[in-house]
DNA sequence: CTGTTATGTTGTCGTTGTAAACATTATCCT
DNA sequence: AGGATAATGTTTACAACGACAACATAACAG
């Protein structure tokens, strides 16, 4: 029994970085980003209350290390909707993945973590929107406005998904609606066009 | 000397609650959200640390009545705005009241607030709302389509000065554009219509 | 096998939000 | 006017948190 498999008491945890990660994002998503803290993700691990500070060196990292996490969930919910949804997919995936993950969503996108500070992340989210923009500038003819046009989309999408979130709706407009046939009803009142002149 | 003017140092401030409103917002915008402590709050208004708590009765209350003022500032510079510039230059209003005090707008709808536990909080929100809305419906014919066009024109708005607020707009897309040049042209590239189909 | 590094723990500190007990002023009732 | 009562502000206190330093233990490399 020298090296068994479920090692019970092991000082070194083996993967706490992970354990830590997974602990995290059940807290998130059930108390919120401020109920989330550094000593009860410890607690919730088996570990001491500062053994968290050996894998980020502080609260915000872990943070960080969440919201990539999220990034890549985003990503790939992302690149499936595209294979069988298309663009209107790829839309109702964007608001679907908000509000399956509503604290994921707010940390990735509500300015709690400084981007900037943490480079890792900040990659990731440029790659996703890359790959989103990218698919979205082709369905648009022209230059510049359909790199306007596919960041129109983009803004609606979320725009639409953080009011949900936020529950800013009015349930009178919601009108009976499901989630997705409200999402997909409402999108189908928008069209895009390349070089448009304002009209009013 | 008995009631003179400048009461140096009364027991009683006299209008705390206001004072204690304007310190926070310097705060807020200054340090951002998680920098806003309500000692340091006290501190500037110079009380002592639990004064605070005859006028809110937890830190969250401060940030809801922040939030409200944020809710009147916006609706004010709304209505100014529909009456001089249409329904775009309400839609360009909504990205500027963002962009000139990001950390109210983050506080706004940021989710930090949690607005059901605030009525008088809740009540100007969705009066502010119903404003916008009713002056984007007018606009759109038709019953359940205009409502859901109003909605998505708001989604849109708000989207697009989330996205900035965040600095998730790559520059390239910029295109050396102002702020104002940049939103008012993307906003141009969209329309909206009632009844209209699905179409891909 | 040994020294160096990575990983986890114990102890501690300053700061914060919040409550309780107390002090001072304003207000209202007779 | 004058005293009860409510409103407003202070002092003191506590538990929880993020973060640091000193130490302990395990992994690993020469």
């Amino acid at each position: 029994m020298s090296t068994s498999k479920l090692k019970k008491e092991a000082y070194h945890h083996g993967d706490l970085r992970a354990a830590l990660l997974r602990s995290a994002g059940k807290i998130l998503e059930k108390e919120g980003l401020e109920g989330l803290k550094l000593r009860e993700v410890a607690r919730r691990a088996g570990v001491s209350h500062t053994a968290p500070y050996r894998h980020f060196h502080e609260r915000e990292s872990l943070l960080a290390a969440l919201a990539t996490d999220g990034y890549a969930m985003l990503g790939k919910a992302q690149q499936e909707a595209a294979a069988t949804g298309g663009l209107r997919g790829m839309g109702e995936a964007y608001v679907r993945f908000a509000l399956d993950h509503p604290q994921r969503f707010r940390l990735m996108f509500g300015g709690a973590v400084q981007i900037a500070r943490h480079p890792a992340l900040r990659e990731i989210a440029t790659r996703t929107f890359q790959g989103l923009s990218g698919a979205l500038s082709a369905r648009v003819p022209g230059a510049q406005g359909a790199s306007d046009a596919s960041l129109a989309a983009w803004a609606l999408v979320h725009g639409l998904a953080q009011l949900l979130l936020e529950d800013r709706i009015a349930s009178a407009a919601r009108n009976g609606r499901s989630d997705e046939q409200f999402v997909r009803e409402l999108l189908a009142t928008v069209r895009f066009a390349a070089g448009a002149a304002q009209s009013a």
